[in-house]
DNA sequence: ACGCCCGCCTGTAAGC
DNA sequence: TGCTTACAGGCGGGCG
């Protein structure tokens, strides 16, 4: 489900609502989404701790606490987290309950498909437990590059500009929807391979990235037709409404009126203008 | 060695 | 109406 821009707008919310806050409890009821170690070990290292900070990295999630561990969250493709009052009734799928003390409430962890994860490492301990921490290519917009290296990159990987943009080891935080608005507005397909641009081109790649990205954040992230995507108040995003491909297959493209075409590409749907995207 | 596809799950919508 | 199928924001493993 979410993408950099959402996992952005949670880590922002959940520092401004959660950091300097002590957890008092911790209740695992779901079976797939602490997956790594016990789960037991799971709540004796958070109860008691203080979070300290809240971190993003790439689609995860660190909750920076004061024992120096870190809480990791991805939600992958349905995790929610929602901040909640202990007597508010819990949503279907609840999987794991965060209490804090002091009137702090409760942070919830739901996720139906439950691909999503939670569990807790030491940073020292990233190559042994969490290798996928320290794969992560850099991060478009907490650790930006110059669009000369971005160059040195294209160049380097020779692979279609999608699968260039959505992997996690070479950008970190763009997935599929993002993929497709960044290449349109950069107005490049899918399918170009990353070695064959200009430099205009990568410079126009690297711009529409970091442009769309930012946009997307400020809009508070995108939220499809299911509303899956809510940040922790509940509240949708609405970065939808400026999706200029994205699931707008047989409307008009905004720049070129051309209509644009959904394509089954490497398994999953693609939406592109076969016409202004070269 | 590398690119591609499946499976992991549940829910929803479309198609018949 | 109701059954079946396809598909959904991600990603690791395993296959060819």
């Amino acid at each position: 489900m979410p993408e950099l821009p959402e996992v952005e707008t949670i880590r922002h919310d959940l520092d401004r609502e959660v950091t300097g806050r002590r957890i008092k409890s911790v209740e695992v009821t779901g079976t797939r989404s602490v997956r790594r170690g016990t789960k037991k070990g799971f709540m004796t290292r958070l109860e008691g701790a203080k979070i300290t900070g809240v971190k993003r990295r790439g689609k995860y999630l660190v909750l920076v606490l004061d024992t120096k561990e870190w809480l990791v969250i991805h939600l992958r493709m349905s995790g929610q987290l929602l901040l909640a009052a202990p007597k508010d009734p819990k949503p279907k799928h609840t999987h794991v309950v965060i209490s804090f003390h002091q009137q702090g409430g409760e942070l919830r962890f739901v996720d139906p498909r439950t691909f999503g994860e939670l569990f807790v490492v030491h940073p020292d301990q990233l190559a042994e437990e969490a290798p996928e921490l320290l794969q992560l290519g850099f991060d478009p917009i907490d650790d930006p590059i110059s669009w000369i290296k971005f160059g040195h990159l294209l160049l380097a990987r020779r692979m279609p500009l999608k699968t260039f943009l959505t992997d996690q080891g070479v950008v970190a935080g763009i997935g599929n929807i993002y993929a497709d608005e960044i290449l349109h507005a950069a107005g490049l397909r899918y399918d170009r391979a990353s070695n064959s641009l200009s430099p205009q081109e990568m410079r126009r790649l690297y711009r529409s990235m970091v442009e769309v990205l930012s946009e997307a954040i400020k809009a508070r992230g995108s939220s499809l037709a299911d509303d899956q995507y809510v940040d922790l108040h509940g509240r949708t995003g609405t970065y939808q409404a400026h999706h200029q491909v994205y699931a707008r297959d047989g409307q008009p493209c905004a720049r070129c009126r051309a209509t644009v075409e959904r394509a089954k590409w490497q398994g999953r749907s693609t939406f592109y203008c076969p016409q202004c995207q070269v």
